[in-house]
DNA sequence: TAGCCTTATAACCAAACAGTTAATAAACGA
DNA sequence: TCGTTTATTAACTGTTTGGTTATAAGGCTA
């Protein structure tokens, strides 16, 4: 940890006798719930990037822009920081979901809509995906712990089921798909591409992460998942007969 | 590293002093390759379980039966063990996939063959999920200095791509159908479910690993790549009226 | 303005860590 | 059987690690 370069938050403190500054209403010197925030964000980045494992509490620290004795009064350890890192991605996702209206329009718009804002937050996101291969690298230990994730529950499920019933009813899907099973093949199809790129790429020599590649990989996803829910199932295929 | 329990192999080591042994020709004391596999079987099993960060070069040594000495010995550092891993793990998969004879059968049967035993081989081979993990949070950059890796090509896009001229041709596969995306989504619905079955299971309070719940993930991936394949796309429904 | 709780800092610590040294013994060819 | 090469071991090293101690100072309240 160097103690070279102060953040700029907080360059002021090392001036002699300020005493009691009027700008200090502005900016609190001492601000627990900034502090908490950006030890927070920096924990966010170096989870992400590193993995749990990998991950150092001084590069943490000193990217807060605060103090190693910090990050230890607020969240207690390493491992109650990265439970804390889950549950703020966890809330981040949950709420965009929320403002997702998927039940405006027809039912194939609808899941189309699913499949691209998928791909899209996964994008955004970047580190919503390495976080959770690292949380499923240790079995979900710290998310079975967190009360506050347990009690968010999406509402994509159900709103999926909605859009399939629509669709069957209006016959333009076909029957007996499981809304879970879908939402996880929709996660899937994006979620695994972009997590991978780097070897799928390499190994086959396609750089899967240009424009013209996310733009196909995208029209693919949403002809798979469009595709499959027009498609007859060969049960009821025979009794059509 | 305890030095408590030697391993069975070496347990007559300790012995004072049995000189020229008859059964050293059997079993030679020193043996390269023996140490060397011991080591990498080690080595894939600490990687797996906690990732290139979390992996520690001692218990690699002691789950080896050997010396920490003897990995340097023969790997240079952690980074290089790490590289020969997924060489090997890497190597194990082209191997199973040169068995795989898909196209002795109809074009249906060679990808629903194809979604079976992708599964089957990610169910069997837990840590490749684990390691291919490790290895895109380091953005690949242990693949692309080996060689070896870059110059095995999987047979399976040739393969699949081979069974979607023979369904179009006769006319139950639909046209515009990348083979390598196909590939990469028939991985990402095995992947993605396996890899991240632990989040999974925990937020939707369903165990994703059970045996009725695994059945029914084959027959979901299965018709969901089969239901895709015989659609007919908008384009040419559109052109087909 | 004195007192007190909260927020912050720097220096510190023991354990764990990846990697090394030096010495030794088996194997093997001459 | 001797000398060289190769495989193996235990002990060691300097550094990094997660976590702690001791202390100070901001800022609210009475």
């Amino acid at each position: 940890m160097q103690a070279g370069q102060p953040s700029s938050i907080r360059a002021t403190r090392g001036v002699r006798k300020p005493a009691k500054r009027v700008t200090a209403a502005v900016r609190p010197l001492r601000d627990a719930e900034r502090t908490r925030a950006s030890i927070l964000a920096a924990a966010t980045a170096e989870f992400a990037r590193h993995g749990l494992g990998g991950a150092r509490v001084d590069r943490i620290a000193e990217g807060a822009g605060s103090n190693k004795r910090m990050l230890y009064y607020y969240f207690g350890d390493k491992e109650g920081l990265f439970q804390a890192v889950l549950e703020q991605t966890y809330s981040d996702i949950r709420k965009a979901e929320q403002k997702l209206n998927l039940l405006d329009a027809s039912p194939e718009d609808g899941v189309r809509r699913l499949v691209e804002l998928t791909w899209a937050y996964y994008i955004a996101h970047p580190e919503f995906l390495t976080l959770l291969n690292s949380e499923n690298l240790h079995e979900a230990r710290h998310l079975k712990k967190s009360l506050r994730i347990r009690e968010m529950n999406s509402p994509l499920i159900e709103t999926l089921a909605e859009l399939l019933r629509r669709g069957q009813r209006a016959g333009t899907f076909r029957t007996g798909v499981d809304p879970l099973q879908l939402y996880i093949s929709i996660a899937a199809l994006a979620y695994f591409y972009l997590s991978n790129r780097h070897t799928l790429s390499t190994v086959f020599g396609r750089d899967l992460f240009s424009a013209a590649e996310r733009k196909a990989r995208v029209a693919h996803m949403s002809a798979m998942v469009l595709g499959f829910l027009a498609s007859v199932p060969p049960a009821s295929r025979r009794r059509a007969r």
